[in-house]
DNA sequence: GTCTATAAGCGGATAGAC
DNA sequence: GTCTATCCGCTTATAGAC
């Protein structure tokens, strides 16, 4: 049973306790504890505590990514190839991500008003990502207007995480995605049943 | 050209201030020079910084409603009224709301993660209202399916909310009163064209 | 050479005293 | 209305342990 090394605890502490409780409400000195390591360490390891927060949003973004992925490959057409996003959402908050309240990189913005450069960065990549992805997996449902079904899709996605944030509704997941799937439904330009 | 009396200019200030920057990020200090008040009448009229978070809130969350209530008489029928709390949102963020980032109540609960009771009380008000009238607003329209309908028009609501945040969609409005109007076809019992 | 323990500097923020 | 006591959080310096 070896211990990780002190760079790997400090990015479990962080991701445990930045996203749950909050990034500038918890000090330096609780993430020390957590992960059972000097000071001295961490500004080793990562120059600042900002420097420790874009790299446990970097490691997140990966997480987030790989889940994904998986589901992607695994949705059996189209339409569940764009949907699959509420899947892997909710694979991924039981699993990696399972401390978060709401979602990393939006709680990050909503916190940091001006982010530091690579705090900056890794919200701006998160928003990319989604952007782009949304738009190839709309093409072939929705052709020319793809651009307004992927918007559609990002809402509904982003509503389903600022969902867990407000509380309501209930299953956020849930409704995301027949709220995504009737964006589908109204986007398609064959009819619904035919 | 009275100048109005301290307790309305802290909370001007504060509408200003907090909800563009930030609440943790906005200090006491820059709240008392842009009210030009001194720091005993601030700790006078609301005891704490988090009563006058708290105030400003409330001031804030009857504003929206008024904004909202107006929007909803305005409409044309059933459909347009459980719409209009987006016309209602675009109105507000250009009118009296015009200093908020994205939605003053969402991004207090993100950045106070367990926030005092004045604060929690006006956070839990508004998700409320918001649960209510849309259940109503969508019982004429769905029937015995009203609150599904009311749940996906919260979450296309509150994703564009966040959308703000995000940056993505760029304009969140449109393309959120999209999704809800999809979402209200789903709904129908009657076919759409009947 | 990586990590730990301790302590202390320093700016900034809250709250209340005067 | 000013002024200040007090606290808190980030960061670095120093010296030593595995």
């Amino acid at each position: 049973m070896q211990r990780p090394p002190a760079r790997e605890r400090l990015l479990r502490a962080a991701d445990r306790l930045l996203f749950d409780r909050g990034i500038r409400a918890t000090p330096v000195d609780e993430l020390l504890r957590e992960a059972d390591v000097a000071a001295a360490t961490l500004y080793a390891h990562f120059g600042t505590k900002d420097g420790l927060v874009a790299a446990a949003l970097e490691a997140r973004a990966d997480a987030w990514r790989r889940v994904w992925d998986r589901h992607i490959v695994e949705a059996a057409d189209d339409a569940e190839r764009l949907l699959a996003i509420f899947d892997a959402l909710a694979d991924y908050r039981t699993g990696v991500g399972g401390a978060a309240r709401w979602c990393a990189f939006l709680a990050a913005s909503a916190e940091l008003r001006d982010a530091a450069e690579p705090i900056a960065a890794a919200l701006a990549e998160d928003t990319a990502l989604l952007g782009e992805r949304l738009l190839a997996l709309a093409r072939p449902i929705a052709g020319d207007r793809a651009p307004e079904l992927a918007d559609a899709v990002l809402l509904a996605y982003t509503g389903t995480l600022a969902g867990f944030l407000r509380g309501s509704p209930k299953d956020p997941v849930a409704v995301g995605r027949r709220v995504a799937a009737a964006a589908i439904a109204a986007a398609e330009p064959l009819s619904p049943r035919a």
